[in-house]
DNA sequence: TTTTTTGCAAAAGGTTTGCAACACG
DNA sequence: CGTGTTGCAAACCTTTTGCAAAAAA
C-alpha cells in the first residue's frame, strides 16, 4: 500500500471519527469539508470551499460551517475583507496579511498574558477577558518590491 | 453665551475647518455624520448613523464614511458582526468589547513595538508590518453576574 | 457657473432560511 | 424507519453604483 493511500485513508478515518464525536452525522458534504481544513495550510473562504466541493450547495457550505464553529471546531476570522475566513481550531495562534496578494502567515508570539493582566487592572468595566483577536498586516516580501 | 452654545459653535467651526483641510466641501450631511463622531465615546455603525441622521440617504453615509476613511479622518473596525464600525482616527487605541450588551471600552497598551521585532524575526515572508488589528472580547461586569 | 454631492432606485455580494426530498445510522 | 441533513429558491442585510437633480464654492 502507497504511503499516499495510508494517508488518505488515515484522514477519511479521523474525519469520520472528529465528527462523530462532536454529535454530527458524517455525511459526504462534511467529511470533505473537514479534509479540507486539515489539509489546508491557510484560513479557507465560504466561497473557496463552495469550490472545491462544488457538488455541495453553498447553502450547506455555510450551515456546515455554522455547525463546525458552534461543536468548536473550527473558529472564524475577520481578515478585513467582506467575507470570513476560517480554519481549524488548534494551537492558539494568529496571522500576518500581504495586503496586496493575500498571502497569510501564522505566528504565535503575542504575549496575551501579560498582556491582559495590564489591561485589566486599569479596565473600568472588565474583569477579565475570553477571547482575543490579533493581526498583523503588511507587504510580503514579492509585494515590497 | 451659554457654555453649552458656547461648545456647539466651536465643534461647528472645527468640523468646518476639518472638512475643508481635507479638500472637501462642507456640506450639512458631512457636518452632522462628522459631530456625530467628535460627541460619541464609542464606535458607529452605518446604521446607527443612518439613524441618527435620517434626512440623510444611506448611500450617502456610506459615501461620507467611504471619504473619511480616505482622507484618514476616520477608521474602520471589524468588531465581529456582520457590520462593521467606524471611529475618529487619534491616538492609537484597541477595544474591549462586551459579547452580551455589546459595551465598547478603549485601551492603550499592545506593546507592538517590541511584538513586532519578534515577530518579523521569525517571520518567512514578511519584513515589516503597517496596520494591526487587536481587539478583546469578554462580558462586562454587569453581564457577568 | 462649474464641479461636487445627494437622493433614489437598483444591484451586488455574502449569508440565512423555509420547505420538501433525501440519506445516515 | 425516523430524525438529521441537503438542495433549491427566495429572502435578507450590508454595502455599492448609475444617473439625474440639487447644492457648494
Amino acid at each position: 500500500m502507497s504511503n499516499t493511500l495510508r494517508t488518505m485513508r488515515k484522514i477519511k478515518n479521523d474525519t469520520v471519527e472528529i465528527i462523530r464525536k462532536a454529535g454530527l452525522k458524517a455525511t459526504p458534504a462534511r467529511l470533505l469539508i473537514l479534509k479540507l481544513f486539515i489539509e489546508s495550510s491557510f484560513p479557507l473562504s465560504a466561497e473557496l470551499i463552495h469550490k472545491k466541493t462544488s457538488k455541495t450547495d453553498s447553502a450547506t457550505v455555510y450551515r456546515t460551517l455554522s455547525i463546525f464553529l458552534s461543536k468548536n471546531l473550527i473558529q472564524k476570522i475577520e481578515l478585513g475583507g467582506n467575507a470570513s475566513v476560517y480554519e481549524l481550531k488548534g494551537k492558539h495562534h494568529h496571522h500576518i496579511v500581504c495586503q496586496k496578494c493575500g498571502l497569510v502567515e501564522d505566528f504565535t508570539e503575542c504575549h496575551i498574558d501579560k498582556l491582559q493582566n495590564a489591561i485589566m487592572r486599569s479596565s473600568k468595566h472588565f474583569n477579565k477577558i475570553k477571547e482575543h483577536s490579533f493581526e498583523l498586516f503588511g507587504l510580503c516580501q514579492k509585494c515590497e518590491k
